[in-house]
DNA sequence: ATCCAATACTTGACAGAGTCCATAATTCGC
DNA sequence: GCGAATTATGGACTCTGTCAAGTATTGGAT
């Protein structure tokens, strides 16, 4: 398996590296990753690895069709092995996480915009946002009991005041 | 209509002052904006205002749903006006430009997702991606004479914070 | 197998977008 | 007008990501 990695590398025209080989099955190994999440593991495979050389490699990548970029409002890019599909992303506004989500009108429904201004539409981006399971239920027992629960950062509701000295 | 901005806050029990007024203000008069530009938009009519003031109206905003925020990939974020009806984005890859683009399968195409693993799903975020037509032209002129110019649209000229500090 | 130019990696500075925090200023009910 | 609570201000700071320049590797040619 190692060495398909490897050919798949030559066959896009990119040299190979043990840091190229260790990126990508980094981000194989996960469903989504992030670019920090990729360093750290690649880092736990090969010792160490710029940060630089991670951007990079990835933005090669997914140049070449190899990896998907996803970029979520409000958090870091996520890169996903699972290319060349029609599938679309649900994440959790509570703790980020993502899934997966086959195309919900078969092929590629969104891809047809009614007026497209113009524009050579290349992509049409689906992500769904909501909470999950284990966040909606934390978020009710929070407001079933007191404000102990953290799942949401948006508690606006709760300002602390401190009127102590300074320490200037 | 200053009036109905005014009651529109304090309806939502929000005190009002001349910052919010401004920033409201800011984002209905343009169709999409981005919280730089807001902060040009308004002080540019009340004379000053701090970037945490315009950054904390808007999240109250966004949270009571009065303001639409919209996250691309690779960009600030953007705020628009128009809220309560289901119309997605258009955005060009080349110049950054978005468009509202009304719903292509009527009332709420991708809202309803295959799986969706247990999520309460409240809203489906639909972003296209693409080149508009002044981009297209600029690239194919680009291919075709030299690697002459490339589309720069972006007119981040204005700098007002301090220079950053250096990290060691 | 060795050489070497092209390709890739490292390091470190920098930039943009937002957030945090303590303090100062306003707002608004009384 | 008073005063407590809400807001705004400013500056430091974090997090992502990019740029640039110098160093190291890769892999085809010799």
């Amino acid at each position: 398996m190692n060495k398909s990695v490897e050919q798949l590398l030559r066959q896009h025209g990119m040299q190979v590296t043990a840091q190229r080989l260790a990126i990508m099955r980094a981000v194989s190994s996960r469903t989504h990753a992030t670019a920090d999440e990729l360093i750290d593991d690649v880092r736990a495979v090969i010792g160490s690895i710029s940060r630089q050389a991670v951007y990079d490699t990835l933005g090669v990548l997914v140049e070449k069709n190899l990896v998907r970029r996803i970029q979520p409002a409000g958090s870091a890019a996520q890169y996903e092995d699972r290319v060349g599909d029609n599938h679309h992303h649900l994440i959790c506004r509570g703790c980020g996480t993502m899934f997966d989500i086959d195309c919900a009108v078969g092929a590629a429904p969104c891809l047809t915009a009614v007026n497209n201004h113009g524009f050579e539409i290349d992509e049409a981006e689906v992500i769904y946002w909501g909470h999950c399971l284990p966040c909606r239920k934390t978020a009710a027992a929070a407001a079933a009991g007191k404000e102990t629960a953290r799942t949401e950062p948006l508690d606006n509701s709760k300002r602390r005041r401190t009127p102590g000295p300074t320490p200037n």
